[in-house]
RNA sequence: GCCCGGGUGGCGGAAUGGCAUACGCAGGGGACUUAAAAUCCCCGGCCCGCAAGGGCGUGUGGGUUCGACUCCCACCCUGGGCACCA
């Protein structure tokens, strides 16, 4: 028999793959839609990682099984190539950061490809093609037309070793997401996308999807919606200055509102600077807390630092007293209003600063009533209750006093969100130019539509400057243009867009990625659109979806988009851990090279490896070891259907007098649960269900011979292996005679009749203690079940005479007899 | 601190409330071989026992149940996300 050889059988089939375009997706098929993506690469120098083959492989799976479940299947790929770590390369060696990106796409497309994934070809973008970044620039202009892209001079995180202000999403506790260094707070003039416009239907839509709900609840936690109040504080004996207003989600509490305190960027210092009477000791606190980095700040832990600002005392609307105001910086100018009431006995941060200050702490709220809950006990206390304190309000639930207070002093309901706008400008090369020019007559004017694509012009120096200019601004060819608008002098914007603007459309730009007319033609987004699945790495759960659904929603909005949701489905894979546990890092030298794999066992071994080696969502360490197993399954399988294949009339008759009625039950339940399995990512117990087949199957049955199945059931079987290893079913496939390609022949229908075997195994149970397990005929009746097990030996002997006060039968599994 | 996960053999892990440790790796024994590799077969939780057999076992302590890895309560450890968000 012709041993197992991965290498040349692979080598067919992908060539025949791509020659024939096998995989390219229909748009005028009369089929049914499935649109499966997956995360589309950053080609970095280093070439894929076997992350991005769990997560590629998945989703073939997934892809695979769907066309032969009658789908007219999308499954595209491109590349993310704008990005620093390309722009680095390119500092350092003087080389065109388009011509790195190439070498690597190339890579990336020869490892993508040898890997097998059924990825339709004809339809890859590139985020760095002009024809690409025309629409990237496009979509922009749309933002900045309806006012959703601003420019507002604000303090950014900057990273100081990278020369680039980051998102808040991109600063990871105070250090630079991309290289750890910590970063500082500068003061920058910034272009904005207003994503907060959009939170509420972030947020509302998710229970329009099928999202993981650990997705789901970070995406919640990430846009942090707090139902509250604003309430105002007017400053005493300060006739026709505006009052403080705070926002609070517990008005309940205001009668114990003993102080406030505003953030260190706060106006009200300035506005009422004349009538601090320590004016330098309050400048001082505010200057030292402006120049602080987050790391400083997570230095000092909780410690709570502040300075009251004398001379000024606000009033409390409930209480009329008047209290103390204080500056502070674990109150932040960014969220709320930069102010807040502070309520020491119900507010942990409140309470450690009224602690430190020696300030009055008022408990307004009881857990149940005041007598149950004496006044100052386990304070701070920060759940609802029953009012205290409270004048009029004494006694009421504290859900009631929310609203009854807020009526009271004339504030107003106010829902609050933690996700900020978010900063789009970034002051280096490798990036989309934004479309705008600053005219010296008519101020900011955009780029008109026609003259798209802002192109990027070739430079010398990559090198982004200390100042925090982009290196664009040294080409003053380019940067030098005539005004759209009046036709005189203007400059160009020289910032570019982050990298997450590419990857915010893709998924639209690949149901028409050639069209030079739209982003993408209205009918062929209609035909495709939404995603039905999406899976993609944990990481990108806070950043990346946000922005993606973000842009999805503007554009819906402007009709340009059928659907309001870009993503159905959306599930990640764990991370590919190295040998040991630890992350893959070339510093630690634990990376794993798909290529030297798939040289070694194969593509399909690869595949199998991957899928087997644990829950698809964990994080799993990587085991050379390990990797043999898939690769034996497979030469075993493929030992076992050849021979069947090549068997002699006469083999297969004696093959076939066999009892075949256990063997096709087995199939029959594995063809149920590899595709169960498949949609509920378990990929995992799947292969282990056809390895414990195929153990079955091949097992010796007295006579040294593997146990035959009739032709029809060893096409369901190489059918369902398919998915997983796709170049060896292929080749079983034609052996058997197929001159179709697998991926369009209907997936095995689950009899459920034929997987049900004759016989079962029925436990013996004495006080709910295992005595013994026999086999027994499928479907007996308890009085039967029962008397077998009184009469069983081990049973009596567990027994030792004592008589059964009730017997429990579970039909088919068990008696279980309790003396 | 808050929000999600997860604790099962030497290792990765499997188990609709019903045979705990499937499947795979590593290990031990055997067959084949001049030999090795490959392959095939058999054995592998712990303790007592020559064995038959018995006892103990899914992070810890309780509980519910005829029966708990699975459900409930409390706790410990651990991975990830968020974090002075009023």
């Amino acid at each position: 028999m012709e041993r197992y050889d991965p290498k040349e059988i692979e080598r067919k089939w992908r060539a025949r793959w791509l020659e024939e375009k096998v995989f390219a997706a229909r748009d005028d098929s009369p089929k049914p839609k499935y649109y499966a993506l997956v995360e589309f690469p950053y080609p970095s120098g280093d070439g894929l990682h076997t992350g991005h083959v769990r997560s590629y492989t998945a989703m073939d799976i997934v892809a695979r099984k769907r066309r032969m479940e009658g789908y007219n299947v999308l499954y595209p790929i491109g590349w993310d190539a704008f990005g620093l770590p390309t722009e680095n390369y390119a500092i350092k060696t003087g080389i065109h950061p388009k011509i790195v990106t190439k070498k690597n796409t190339d890579t990336f497309r020869r490892q993508l490809q040898s890997l097998g994934f059924s990825f339709d070809w004809d339809r890859e973008v590139n985020t760095t093609d002009p024809g690409y970044y025309r629409w990237t620039q496009w979509i922009f202009l749309q933002f900045y037309k309806k006012g959703l892209a601003y420019k507002e001079k604000m303090p950014i995180n900057w990273c100081p070793s990278c020369k680039i202000g980051l998102a808040n999403e991109e600063v990871v506790s105070g250090k630079c997401e991309r290289c750890g260094t910590p970063v500082e707070r500068r003061e920058k003039e910034q272009w904005m996308l207003a994503i907060t416009k959009y939170a509420d239907r972030l947020l509302a839509d998710l229970d329009t999807v099928e999202y993981l709900e650990k997705i789901k609840t970070q995406q919640v936690n990430w846009i942090g919606k707090s139902e509250g109040a604003e309430l105002g504080f007017a400053v005493a004996d300060a006739d026709g200055v505006p009052p403080l207003i705070v926002f609070t989600t517990r008005p309940d509490t205001l009668f114990g509102a003993t102080y406030m305190v505003v953030a260190p960027e706060h106006p009200l210092v300035h506005r009422l600077e004349d009538r601090i009477t320590n004016l330098g000791e309050v400048a001082e606190y505010m200057k030292k807390a402006a120049a602080k980095t987050e790391e400083e700040r997570l230095a000092e832990g909780r410690e709570k630092t502040g300075v009251e600002i004398k001379g000024i005392k606000a009033v409390n609307p409930a209480t009329k007293e008047e209290i103390p105001v204080f500056v502070a910086d674990y109150v932040l100018g960014s969220y709320g209003t930069g102010a807040i009431m502070a309520v020491p006995a119900h507010d942990e941060r409140d309470f450690a600063f009224a602690k430190k200050f020696a300030l009055p702490i008022r408990q307004v709220v009881a857990r149940h009533s005041a007598e149950a809950h004496p006044a100052g006990a386990d304070l701070p206390y920060t759940g609802g209750g029953i009012l205290m304190n409270s004048g009029p309000f004494d006694g009421m639930d504290s859900e009631a006093a929310k609203r009854e207070i807020v009526k009271a002093v004339g504030g107003r309901a106010k829902t609050q969100f933690h996700l900020r706008d978010w900063v789009f400008s970034r002051q280096h090369y490798w990036g989309e130019p934004i479309p705008v020019v600053f005219c010296e007559k008519d101020g900011m004017v955009p780029v008109p539509e026609k003259d798209l694509p802002v192109m990027l012009p070739d430079i010398e120096k990559y090198q982004p400057t200390d100042t925090g200019e982009s290196p664009l601004s040294a080409i003053r060819e380019w940067v030098n243009v005539a005004c759209p608008a009046c036709g005189g002098p203007a400059r160009r914007e020289t910032d570019t867009m982050p990298n997450w603007a590419g990857s915010s459309w893709y998924f639209l730009r690949y149901t028409d990625p050639k069209n030079d007319k739209a982003f993408a033609a209205p009918e062929k987004l209609k035909h495709w659109m939404q995603v039905d699945w999406y899976n993609g790495g944990m990481e990108h759960t806070t950043l990346h979806l946000l922005y993606s659904r973000f842009w999805n929603k503007f554009l819906y909005d402007l009709g340009a988009v059928p659907v309001s949701e870009p993503y159905m489905k959306r599930t990640s894979q764990g991370m590919v851990l190295g040998k040991g546990g630890d992350k893959m890092s070339k510093s630690k030298g634990n990376v794993v090279n798909p290529d030297s794999v798939v040289e070694n066992f194969g593509a399909d071994t690869l595949r199998v490896y991957e899928m087997f080696m644990g829950p698809f969502d964990q994080a799993i360490p990587w085991d050379d070891k390990s990797i043999q197993g898939a690769g034996r399954f497979l030469e075993r399988f493929w030992n076992y259907a050849l021979g069947l294949i090549e068997a002699t009339k006469e083999e297969k008759e004696r093959y076939e007098a066999r009892a075949q009625q256990p063997k096709r039950a087995a199939l029959h339940r594995t063809i149920k649960k590899v595709g169960d399995d498949i949609e509920a990512m378990k990929f995992n117990t799947a292969i282990s269900a056809m390895m414990s087949l195929l153990n079955e199957l091949t097992a010796s049955e007295g006579d040294g011979h593997a146990a035959a199945l009739p032709d029809e059931d060893l096409r369901a079987l190489i059918k369902i292996l398919g998915p997983f290893a796709p170049h060896m079913a292929q080749e079983l496939w034609s052996r058997m005679g197929g001159a179709t390609y697998l991926d369009f022949e209907p997936w095995p229908v689950y009899d459920p009749k034929l997987a049900v075997e004759d016989e079962t195994t029925l436990v013996f149970q004495v006080d709910g203690r295992v005595r013994d397990t026999v086999r027994a005929a499928r479907g007996i009746g308890e009085e039967e079940a029962r008397a077998m097990a009184l009469a069983n030996e081990k049973v009596r002997a567990a027994l030792a005479g004592r008589e059964p006060k009730r017997v429990i039968f579970v039909k088919d599994r068990l008696v279980n007899v309790v003396a």
